[in-house]
DNA sequence: ATGGCAGATGTTATCTGA
């Protein structure tokens, strides 16, 4: 199965960029933040026709996050992290299909560093470490699959050194995100592509993409009880060179359906051999 | 250091993003 992310920016100027990547990538599930949209202007019915069910948090002008699925149905099981009922930013929500757990999150970007909007991206962070923990210690198969707004190391970045300052890179954001994976998740993209240049993110400034000069932020973490089903992950880079494209591309996992019972070698060629198959040569690692 | 582009709101501009 294929479970992705997407940061839209915005779903209903994206909706006919989101429907080509659905059409063309037939994610099982995807995650989606910064939908920009109010709840009840959610395109739910394109979405329908598209053939997934979704559950979606709104709000006004920002944020907003969404759970689509094409097999059974997304059953909610959370909106907005616990920890500050002040907090009412749409950046969170989770549902269980079938036997996993998917958390859709939309982490706050935090600049201007110094100032009150990084010190609430890092008390969000720490909400979400906090209840991640919580997962863990769950057992179930769970992902988290979204926008973390962090760049967990240098490889991550196209120029590390103008970045050092900027709250998507600061080091106790970077620290944020290593405790998290400490905790045992994998990440997912990094793990499948050890070593590689990889970004996710691509300003539309400057013209970004067409130099590559991109971030790696958007990410997804797999529990232990699926990571040993991981056979392939990617971001789809081309979605990104589209007319009227979001500044993210999509990334996505390809898990097995089956526990693995083959030893790490075999697995290994196994990964190579289906990610041939299954992957559009516009695809890219 | 600045400003470049884009979306949403709802103006003829402002805010936010990363």
């Amino acid at each position: 199965m294929i479970v992705a992310t997407y940061n839209v920016n915005g779903v209903n100027g994206r909706l006919p960029v989101l429907l080509q990547w659905l059409a063309e990538a037939k994610p099982d599930i995807l995650c989606l933040q910064e939908l920009k949209a109010p709840q009840e202007r959610f395109p739910i019915d394109a979405i329908r026709h598209a053939g997934f069910s979704a559950v979606w948090h709104g709000q006004k002008s920002w944020n907003g996050v969404a759970i689509l699925s094409r097999g059974a149905a997304p059953v909610e099981t959370r909106r907005g992290l616990p920890g500050d009922p002040e907090d009412e930013q749409s950046r969170y929500i989770e549902a269980e299909i079938g036997d996993l757990t998917i958390a859709c999150l939309y982490l706050p970007n935090g600049n201007p560093w110094p100032g009150p909007k990084f010190d609430y991206k890092l008390r969000w962070f720490e909400r979400f470490i906090t209840h991640a923990k919580t997962h863990l210690k769950s057992g179930r198969r769970v992902i988290l699959a979204g926008d973390f707004n962090v760049m967990p190391t240098e490889l991550d970045v196209y120029r590390p050194e103008r970045w050092i300052d900027d709250a998507l890179f600061r080091i106790e954001v970077r620290d944020a995100y290593a405790r998290l994976i400490k905790q045992g998740w994998t990440d997912a993209v990094r793990q499948a592509n050890p070593g590689q240049r990889i970004y996710t993110f691509w300003d539309y400034f400057r013209n970004a993409y067409a130099r590559n000069a991109g971030l790696r932020i958007d990410h997804i973490l797999l529990s232990p009880s699926i990571a040993d089903r991981l056979v392939a992950a990617g971001v789809d880079r081309h979605a990104r060179g589209w007319e009227k494209a979001s500044d993210h591309a999509p990334s996505w996992v390809i898990l097995e359906d089956e526990p693995s019972k083959r030893t790490r070698a075999s697995k290994a060629s196994l990964k190579g051999g289906r990610a041939k198959k299954r992957r559009n040569p516009a695809r890219t690692g």
